[in-house]
DNA sequence: CGGGCTTAGCTC
DNA sequence: GAGCTAAGCCCG
């Protein structure tokens, strides 16, 4: 009975055109049922399951995709594919600020995923295929604790190399950038295992399987970015949702190209996302530019970031020249870095001759 | 930023 | 010798 009111009040809320279609009378059953159904979830002591039961007797399958919760970020995992069916994370300015280092963090198991159910480092390693944050540690800059959490498997899934160092990281990027024109940003992300057209024009879902635990290899990642101005209720909410290829994506293919209705990515991912959030919501792409790194924008921010890590005058001299050969300039901000970096190594330098 | 691999040093 | 860890080097 239970499950056929929730089926009916998801069929009644989920579709306009049907709700406006049925009759009157039937509308009053809608609402009838819908509200009873609202009685019966909030007061889980009047629920309709009985006291005790022979059918129940030894409890009934659980599944262990419950939502589990984190310093910053929060999950649900999925322990056939050994990897997170979505992982949700709230972004703010203040968030991105901080001096945590991913290097400073290790992959591992999760040590509240049952060992019968995690993936291991073993499975990944030299599967052709890297472990691929969901949240990723860039967004935990202002918290050591948060940083190492999204090192558990349970955020990770295997990610192709190129796909995960470029366009994917990319698309991290411009989430975080969307912080300093909203106040909030919120983001959930998965794996994706989809249907293919075979030559014989029927469909096949087929997936690779990693590691003596069978990890899955998604055919495709989502992202869903829902985005708030500022706390004015005027304001208005954001949204746009993406489906990328598990597979190398160059600098030729705008972000645009890979937007997919929320509805859509709800009926292939098989989740409600933003339950609570009242639809319809503006575009994203609409009330912001969607607009990725370009290939200099990209170098110039990678070199940056090795030119600050850069521990000899050598190997910040070739990160330099490497930048040069690939026919960039270095911009302002970037000259700053190195010069900086410069006179660190060579007094450093000095100091260890003087010592030696 | 996103990753991986190798080596040194340690314990058992 | 096997196994673990931390540090350092490498790549896009």
């Amino acid at each position: 009975m239970a499950s056929r009111v929730r089926w009916f009040r998801s069929r009644f809320v989920g579709g306009f055109v049907l709700g406006a279609a049925v009759s009157a009378a039937s509308c009053v059953t809608c609402v009838k049922l819908y509200l009873q159904d609202i009685r019966d979830t909030e007061s889980p002591e009047h629920s309709e399951e009985p006291a005790y039961t022979d059918l129940g007797r030894f409890g009934f399958p659980l599944t262990g995709a419950e939502i589990r919760q984190y310093t910053s970020h929060a999950l649900s995992y999925d322990q056939v594919k050994r990897t997170p069916r979505w992982v949700a994370e709230h972004l703010s300015k203040e968030k991105l600020l901080g001096k945590a280092d991913r290097k400073h963090c290790k992959f591992k198991p999760d040590p509240r995923v049952p060992a019968l159910f995690t993936a291991v480092n073993e499975d990944y390693l030299h599967s052709g295929w890297s472990r691929g944050h969901m949240a990723p540690a860039g967004d935990n800059k202002h918290s050591e604790q948060s940083m190492m959490e999204t090192f558990y498997l349970s955020n990770i899934v295997p990610q192709n190399f190129e796909n995960n160092a470029g366009f994917w990281n990319r698309l991290e990027m411009y989430c975080r950038e969307l912080t300093k024109r909203f106040d909030d940003v919120w983001i959930v992300s998965g794996p994706l295992a989809l249907p293919e057209v075979g030559p014989d024009g029927k469909k096949t879902v087929s997936y690779k399987v990693i590691g003596q635990d069978d990890v899955a290899v998604p055919t495709h990642l989502y992202k869903v970015v829902l985005v708030q101005r500022n706390q004015s209720s005027f304001a208005p909410l954001a949204l746009g949702a993406f489906v990328v290829p598990n597979r190398p994506i160059g600098f030729d293919h705008p972000l645009t190209r890979f937007q997919v209705g929320l509805e859509d990515l709800e009926k292939i991912s098989g989740l409600t996302f933003f339950p609570k959030l009242e639809r319809p919501v503006q575009s994203l792409c609409e009330a912001d530019t969607c607009r990725l790194m370009d290939f200099r924008e990209f170098t110039l921010y990678i070199t940056g970031r090795k030119v600050s890590g850069a521990r000899t005058l050598p190997r910040l001299e070739k990160f330099m020249s490497e930048l040069k050969e690939a026919g960039i300039e270095p911009d302002d901000y970037l000259l700053r870095l190195y010069e900086e970096k410069r006179r660190e190594l060579g007094s450093a330098a000095a100091r260890e001759s003087k010592s030696g």
